[in-house]
DNA sequence: ATATTTTTGCAACACTGTCGCAAATATCAT
DNA sequence: ATGATATTTGCGACAGTGTTGCAAAAATAT
């Protein structure tokens, strides 16, 4: 994946901005908030485009929003179109995309139509868990 | 379930405020913001209280946070001790607890451990996908 | 009934996310 | 490449959410 194909792709302008932000989100496995991209891009992007980038980009389906119980937004770069689960572990504070685990017997009661899911599992991540010993 | 009750078990003083809030989360099977329930509670109680009764409500288990997209936390009344899931509809804007359909089948990687969960299907609800036709 | 502990309301605050607008930048056509 | 047009940016201002310190008020304990 590259962020400049992703902006042609998706039909949208190539400013140095959000090839920024892509770079970003794309260089790393956890969900980042408006915040983290912030100070990995210090100087480089004014908080309201990375607002904006990330909402675009959230609209066309390249990145995910993750809603926390902190009630700061995460993103993170959408690697499989299935539904799948995030993790948060309360040690490090890091939000992951568990791939392979994938929810999808979940059945929901009649007349009820799913669009999208949001599945956060909350706890201890493998590193943390593993410096705990 | 009262209100009453529920403070003494949690061994939480018994103020007007708590006792309002607890019955109105009682009294409804959908999701409330604070704001929500500031409306509910016209005069009753400041905000500053509203927000610290549902966070010591949280931290003791008597109620449910949800996150949304919208990066509002809704809070609901914790009917079983099991996961479950959340049903957000996109037409009515209500978050409803689903309970019956548990993703107990969930298995996490080697190295993970679970402390909590925060499923949200968002979608149509019964009501709504039915006023439709 | 009084002393002690807890909670409240208020005001102030930090932070997240949004928006209008003029300036800057990117894209398009030639 | 050059200029015309369209899009995006940065800035400042703003609304809303959630938190906190502190004195007053209310609840609990004695």
């Amino acid at each position: 994946m590259n962020a400049i194909k992703i902006l042609s792709d998706y039909k949208m302008s190539r400013t140095n901005g959000r090839v920024k932000i892509l770079e970003e989100l794309l260089m790393t496995d956890v969900a980042l908030s408006e915040r983290e991209l912030q100070t990995r891009l210090e100087g480089i992007c004014d908080r309201a485009t990375i607002y904006r980038t990330l909402k675009s980009l959230t609209s066309k389906g390249v990145i995910h929003k993750i809603a926390t119980e902190s009630t700061v937004a995460k993103f993170v770069i959408k690697k499989t179109p299935d539904d799948h689960i995030h993790f948060k572990c309360t040690d490090c504070g890091r939000i992951q995309c568990l791939t392979g685990i994938v929810p999808n017997n979940v059945k929901l009661p009649e007349g009820y139509i799913k669009k999208e899911t949001n599945f956060l599992i909350i706890g201890i991540c493998k590193e943390c868990s593993e410096n705990v010993q």
